[in-house]
DNA sequence: TGACTATCTGGATCAGTGATCCGTATATTC
DNA sequence: GAATATACGGATCACTGATCCAGATAGTCA
């Protein structure tokens, strides 16, 4: 790659960082063009797609998320481990909202720069799931896509600003759903 | 109002609707301004707002949700009343792809013509909440809100291609986790 | 050092979105 | 039948992402 090609990739996606920390996943190309001083021709160009700018700023992220996954397996608390893996899981895509969205739709969509690294996630936290099952701390009837779609759906309860209050406390609630030996009961 | 404003309301109600199921939320209104034959300012004349249109759209069946948990309040058995009610909302919202995201942001807009709608939807389901409660099959540290947030999060799972299929079972485990005497165990 | 070429750039343009303006057409009233 | 209040929709605006291509430039080779 040209000099000066790879300086305008990495400014872009200097811009694109604080743009997407400040207005979510939905800021406009055109816009991050502006602030990086660039035509939106050239951001499209080292980014064909929105998710493909995605990628490129979360890979190290989701990567992250993953081998912390891979670290909490020789746990010997399995069902702590899943659990603090989960809300951390939630906790992380609150930083870039909207995200949740884009994931939900990536993880059945081999063509989507995001595919990769969702799968990968859902895999990880698969492994951590089976290990609490098979310690007879997580209830059976779920799997890692279960798991997967309640990650999702609390993330997107926390981009909701009306509902985003709730997130944390609801986080218990179907964490407590998934465990075994911990009833449904109250606080 | 004229009667030929009369007819192109109805008319344009009609259309959207079918235009609604088809294609989601965010179908084109210039698209449903077409199909009717009517020009784009004609249907914002009428409907100012997405949200107005989608008000007048589903105001009945608004209605009808309410009225149903207003039935199911004099119910014997709270717990199965508030679960089987709180499905029928997810089921519901299924017919209209997105209308999640719009509901969740009005539940504190004000401004938002579905306000209304929404803040009565989630007293229903807060009264048949509290008889749970009172019965003592249903967890204490829920209320409303919360019941309205986790119907919220499991629509939206229904509104995602990829996790659709999931979205059954995980209201099955969500569920079990706000009545008591249920635990969290397998199924 | 200078020229050549492969690469990169960004303004211009396109089709799409919802919002708004305002001259024209028409339903209603007297 | 004429007057008027009302409704209509084409045209336009600002915005979105996508695409094209003439011009600028970095890297290379003589």
């Amino acid at each position: 790659m040209r000099a000066d090609a790879r300086k305008n990739r990495d400014h872009l996606l200097a811009v694109a960082g604080t743009a997407l920390a400040e207005q979510g996943v939905e800021v406009s190309l055109r816009d991050i063009a502006r602030r990086a001083d660039v035509g939106l021709a050239t951001l499209l160009r080292h980014f064909p797609t929105r998710e493909a700018l995605l990628d490129a700023l979360l890979r190290t992220s989701f990567d992250e998320m993953t081998a912390r996954a891979a670290a909490l397996e020789t746990s010997d608390a399995p069902a702590e481990a899943l659990v603090s893996w989960l809300r951390d899981c939630v906790t992380w895509t609150t930083e870039y909202r909207g995200v949740t969205v884009l994931m939900a739709a990536a993880i059945d969509d081999t063509e989507s720069a995001l595919h990769a690294s969702c799968v990968a996630l859902r895999a990880a936290g698969a492994r951590l799931l089976v290990r609490a099952q098979e310690a007879g701390t997580a209830r059976t009837d779920v799997d890692g896509t279960d798991v997967f779609a309640l990650v999702a759906a609390l993330a997107w309860l926390g981009d909701q600003p009306a509902l985003a209050p709730r997130a944390d406390h609801l986080f218990d609630v179907v964490a407590s759903a998934l465990l075994t030996g911990t009833a449904g009961g109250d606080a």
